[in-house]
DNA sequence: CACCAGGCAAGTA
DNA sequence: TACTTGCATGGT
């Protein structure tokens, strides 16, 4: 793996040095192996899940999508011309499938206006102005566009998720308080700008937290993170 | 039965 | 600004 930049002053936010972080990577990957992520079979299959997937269990999202495809509606042009209570039945099985459904509607209407209706445009974007459009939608907010741009447009950016917060936390590698942007911040400041490693990063500590970095559960004695 | 899952926005004080 | 609440299905 390629080495880190340079590191800067820190603020008191950052409790670990960079080459821990990238100790964490090695052991993550040799522990779990390679993860494979994003699960979906084109941009757009990536970017519907993206939105599916909030606050939602991936099995869930899966069983929406598998309604949209044998429906045919696996397609921009399909879901632009699908009206929002419709779609909203297809996707019920991911849950809160009347916001989503709102959500994914506003997203293309946002790429049918700012890039004639080619989601491509969005992903080939420069990425930071790729990403203001995103989080302009109504219902995309940092997780959701980092998501898009990562896996979706293989950009280079971090993204952090409920599993990064407590992970981390829990290991008292990052303070409690610790919010979105001053993680992906940490992250991006100690790593190489590399999306291949961004993308298996992301994914192996969502492995890891489904594993062993339970919700309102001590930290457990299994982790590969134990012994720091 | 309770609790949780790859968030986000809107409301309240 | 800092909390709290609504959104909702399906698995453990």
């Amino acid at each position: 793996m390629t080495r880190c930049l340079p590191q800067e002053n820190w603020g008191s936010a950052w409790v670990i040095e960079k080459n821990r972080l990238v100790d964490i990577f090695d052991r993550l990957h040799s522990f779990f192996g390679p993860q494979y992520w994003w699960p979906g079979e084109t941009p757009f299959e990536i970017v519907v899940g993206a939105i599916l997937t909030q606050n939602t269990n991936w099995g869930n999202v899966c069983k929406a999508i598998t309604n949209l495809k044998k429906g045919g509606l696996l397609s921009f042009e399909a879901l632009l011309a699908l009206p929002v209570e419709n779609l909203a039945l297809y996707i019920r099985p991911s849950g809160y499938y009347n916001v989503k459904a709102r959500r994914l509607k506003n997203l293309l209407l946002m790429i049918e206006g700012r890039y004639q209706g080619e989601l491509d445009l969005l992903l080939q974007d420069e990425m930071m102005t790729g990403r203001e459009n995103l989080l302009s939608v109504q219902g995309i907010g940092p997780e959701t566009a980092d998501s898009i741009l990562l896996y979706g447009g293989n950009h280079p950016i971090f993204v952090v998720d409920t599993y990064t917060h407590r992970v981390f936390s829990r290991h008292n590698l990052l303070a409690d308080e610790s919010d979105y942007t001053s993680i992906q911040e940490y992250f991006m400041r100690m790593l190489p700008a590399d999306s291949s490693l961004f993308n298996e990063y992301h994914a192996l500590i969502v492995r890891l937290g489904k594993a062993f970095c339970k919700k309102n559960r001590p930290l457990c004695e299994q982790c590969p993170l134990n012994g720091l």
